[in-house]
Order: structure tokens, then C-alpha cells, then sequence
RNA sequence: UCCUCAGUAGCUCAAUGGCAGAGCAUCCGGCUGUUAACCGGAGGGUUGUAGGUUCGAGUCCUACCUGAGGAGCCA
């Protein structure tokens, strides 16, 4: 009978046959031990002399790593198993050798795993990182669809250098024309809030910023939901329990490959909702307290951010930056025009921003002066400003980044780690 | 674009300006409970590239190349 790896609890005893790869070997005369992956797991067979004779034992002590096999054995509860079964051996069937298999069980370089990054991620490390991964985006779906949000992706091909702040790829489109890969979904994530209500886009997002750090890839995936009849602290709400629900769907079911990164979940046991909120004038304050070197009325750097989450023991919710470091279509406080209704929420022990969003400017005539004020073309966004020419609302939504969220979750050094073929500033192979 | 660090065997790294080394991987042999198994043996080198200093350069100097970390930049 054909199992998989991860189900083997329930084939105690039984007979089965687990397809798969060799991924290491030990061997003591009479007894070789076979670690095999399948994909779904590892899992250790037994092979002894006595069971299957000298041609088939001799040949296995041969085998290696990465061989293509099937293993028939009987499953065995074993204390001293990782995993606490393994199974003994009674055929071996191989399908495709592997010779000189370039990473082995000891140290590499980074730079010598990221140019082998198609073999790198069947080790056990990103093989739980990547399921990881895949758990986040889950819950994240699965928070949205639940609650009333209707997935409705936005381009990535764009016709225009738009908010002329970030810097775009160019592609060429056809004749002379010029495309640009798309640096957020935003814009159009608004007018297909004012037609669905509700919506969110999960897409791939590039910026050619180039930025040489652990933080920072120029292809990255980012989950944008935007409502409409929403307000800043809706925006926040949302957020929160989004993070929150996030991180508990993995506690919840990737205890194990938690436990393979030798993750603290302590830390992460700590998120839960409300999140501490605190203004820009706050996180300024808290700054210059701390002794940093923070300019007030700049943008949070890098370092500043590290610091700002250090402080707190789960993600810290910042808001009303000032409006002249914000985007244009932020919508500015009543109370104090000088500062906009936005909120970027920086996740703990120094992993930095992870969402960032806010309340939309719903107001005609004052968009069209920001406009102009940012010195962006008019023309190119007739169609934005259509919005709020008809039947204009109060909306926001909010932009959170996959890759620096499975960093935190997963506590890893680097960004790269987190999605199975990073493109970084320098490097595109393979 | 700038700053810092690194580049030596397939990999990870040693080597005071004085014979080019170790562990792992590979191959051969040993071992019936190993957990990056262990023990013994063998093969494996244009020290990133190009110059320079020196009796002598992996080591010092200059330039370049490649990579890493950070800064700037990045809603």
C-alpha cells in the first residue's frame, strides 16, 4: 500500500511502500539506516542483513544521497525514532540514481546554496519553511473569504511610472509602448472596492529599488484587502485580527516545523489582539527618548523600526505619520490636516514593518491638489479620480508583505529563505 | 552610488612573509541501533583576476571581479 510520510501514525503495523528520495545514510556492518523523504516528511528505514540477504544489503550500502527509491517495510512504533516510527525494510526499489550530490549534510555558504537554491529546498529546513509559508497564505485566504471579502486581483502590467515615488521595472508592451510591473494593487483595489465592497488582491508586487538588505526582495508576494464605508481604526481592526489569526492558524498546525527552525513560539504565543497603538508623535517620542539619532517629521529607517518593535512583546500598530512622507491619496486628519490616517504595523523582535495601509482620500477636489502638489500627470488618473466623482465614499485597506511576515513567523535571519526562487538586487539564477 | 567584511581542495575553513593543511563529501575497508553516526586508508590545489614590493607572497601594496552585511533608497 502506497503511504505518505506524514500519515505514517495511522499504518502502525502495517505493510507499505513510501515513494521518495534517499536523503542520508548511516551504516554499522549488518544494519544500514536509510533516511528517506517523500515530500510530506522524513522518516527512518531499517535495513538489516538477515531480511532481505547479502546481494540487496550490499547494493543499498551504496546508495546515495538524493537516489530516487521506493522502500516497502513494515511500520514500527520506535521511542528512539524522530518522529517515533520508522519502518524495517523488506524491498528496495530504485528509480533514478544520484551521483555527487552538491549539498551535503554539512555547512554551506549561502551563496553557494542560493546558486543551488532548486536542490536547497528539498532539505528539511525549507521544506518547513515553505510549508510555513504555505499555511500563512492559507489562513490569509481563509480569513478573508470568511468574512465576507471577494478575491479580485489587480494588474501587473501597469501603464504608468503612477505615484512617481517607488521605482518600477519597465517592460516593453508591444511597439513603442512602455509597461511597468506593478509596485502595489492600491489603486485598483479601491475602485473594485466601490464595486464589490469588500475586496482583497494577492498577488506578485516589484519594486527595482535597489536595496541591499535582509529585508528586501525586488519580486515579493503582498495580500492587499481594501473596504468600502471604512475608516482608519476599521483599517487597524482588520489588520490586527488578521496577524492575529494568521499566527494562530500556524501555531496551530505547524507545531512541527516550528520545532525544525527552533523557533521560539513563546513569542509568537504572545500575539493576540489588541495590538499596542501608538501615534507617529508617540513613536517619535519614544525614539528620542531611547536616544536615537530620529529626526522628527522623516520617515521610521530601518534601525528606527527595529528599535520601535523591540519595545513592544507583539506587533505595534503606528499611526498618523506626517502626510508629507506619506502617498498622495492618503486621506489627512480632520483634526490635524498635517498628519495622515494611516497605520503601518511592525511586527516584533526587530523583523519591522509588516503591513502598511490607511484611509483613503475621499474628497474630489482635494486629491486633484495632491495631484498637482506631487507633480504626477493628471490624465493618467481620470480614471481614480472617477471614484470619487461617483458616489464617493469613506474607504481604506491596508498592503501586508508574505515574505516579511513568514521571516518573522519562522524567526529567520533573512527574507530570501521565505519563497522558493528569491530575487534579490544581484541575483536572478535560478 | 557609498561604507565594512570575505574570496585557499567539490563544501566549510586553517596556515607569524619561509614545505599547501584539517574536517566533511567521493572511493576502498571495518562495525547489528545509528541520529550531521563512528574507526582506518586513498585520491583530490593555477590560494578570485592582473600587476607590484621582497631572496622568498595564500599572507604586504594597487586596481579590478564576485559575493555577503549595512547605508542611502524603498507608501
Amino acid at each position: 500500500m502506497r503511504a505518505y510520510i506524514e500519515d505514517i501514525a495511522g499504518h502502525d503495523g502495517q505493510q507499505v511502500t513510501i515513494q521518495g528520495w534517499l536523503h542520508n545514510r548511516r551504516s554499522s556492518g549488518k544494519i544500514h539506516f536509510l533516511i528517506l523523504r517523500d515530500g510530506s516528511g522524513f522518516i527512518q528505514a531499517v535495513m538489516s542483513k538477515a531480511a532481505v540477504g547479502d546481494e540487496a544489503f550490499a547494493r543499498a550500502g551504496h546508495l546515495s544521497q538524493e537516489t530516487a527509491l521506493s522502500v516497502t517495510g513494515t511500520v514500527r512504533a520506535d521511542a528512539r525514532a524522530r518522529g517515533g516510527y520508522e519502518i524495517d525494510v523488506v524491498a528496495l526499489e530504485v528509480h533514478a540514481e544520484s551521483h555527487d550530490y552538491p549539498i551535503t549534510p554539512k555547512e554551506h555558504g549561502v551563496d553557494y546554496l542560493l546558486d543551488r537554491r532548486h536542490l536547497w529546498i528539498r532539505s528539511e529546513r525549507q521544506v518547513a519553511i515553505l510549508r510555513i509559508r504555505h499555511e500563512i497564505i492559507d489562513a490569509v485566504r481563509d480569513f478573508f473569504n470568511g468574512r465576507g471579502f471577494v478575491l479580485c486581483d489587480t494588474p501587473i502590467f501597469t501603464p504608468a511610472a503612477c505615484e512617481g515615488t517607488s521605482t518600477l521595472f519597465p517592460v516593453p508592451y508591444f511597439d513603442d509602448a512602455t509597461a511597468y510591473l506593478t509596485q502595489s494593487g492600491q489603486l485598483y483595489n479601491e475602485a473594485n472596492a466601490m464595486a464589490l465592497g469588500r475586496v482583497y488582491a494577492f498577488g506578485p508586487t516589484f519594486r527595482a529599488e535597489k536595496s541591499k538588505t535582509r529585508r528586501h526582495l525586488t519580486e515579493f508576494w503582498m495580500v492587499e484587502p481594501e473596504m468600502a464605508y471604512a475608516d482608519l481604526h476599521d483599517v487597524i481592526d482588520l489588520a490586527e485580527g488578521l496577524i492575529g489569526a494568521v499566527v494562530a492558524r500556524v501555531l496551530d498546525r505547524r507545531r512541527k516545523e516550528l520545532a525544525v527552525l527552533e523557533r521560539d513560539v513563546t513569542r509568537l504565543e504572545r500575539v493576540t489582539p489588541p495590538f499596542p497603538r501608538i501615534t507617529y508623535d508617540e513613536a517619535a517620542a519614544l525614539l528620542q527618548e531611547k536616544g536615537l539619532p530620529f529626526q522628527y517629521g522623516t520617515d521610521l529607517g530601518g534601525t528606527d523600526e527595529t528599535v520601535l518593535s523591540e519595545h513592544f512583546d507583539r506587533p505595534v500598530c503606528v499611526t498618523h505619520y506626517p502626510a508629507s512622507v506619506k502617498a498622495f491619496y492618503m486621506k489627512p486628519d480632520p483634526g490635524q490636516p498635517d498628519k495622515a490616517l494611516c497605520v503601518d504595523i511592525l511586527a516584533p523582535e526587530g523583523y519591522g514593518e509588516i503591513v502598511g495601509g490607511g484611509q483613503r482620500l475621499d474628497d474630489l477636489d482635494l486629491l486633484l491638489q495632491r495631484i498637482t502638489e506631487h507633480g504626477l500627470p493628471q490624465e493618467a488618473f481620470e480614471w481614480y479620480l472617477d471614484l470619487r466623482r461617483y458616489g464617493s465614499v469613506p474607504h481604506g485597506g491596508f498592503g501586508m508583505g508574505i515574505e516579511r511576515c513568514v521571516a518573522w513567523i519562522c524567526g529567520l535571519e533573512h527574507v530570501r529563505e521565505t519563497i522558493p526562487y528569491p530575487r534579490m538586487l544581484y541575483r536572478m539564477y535560478p
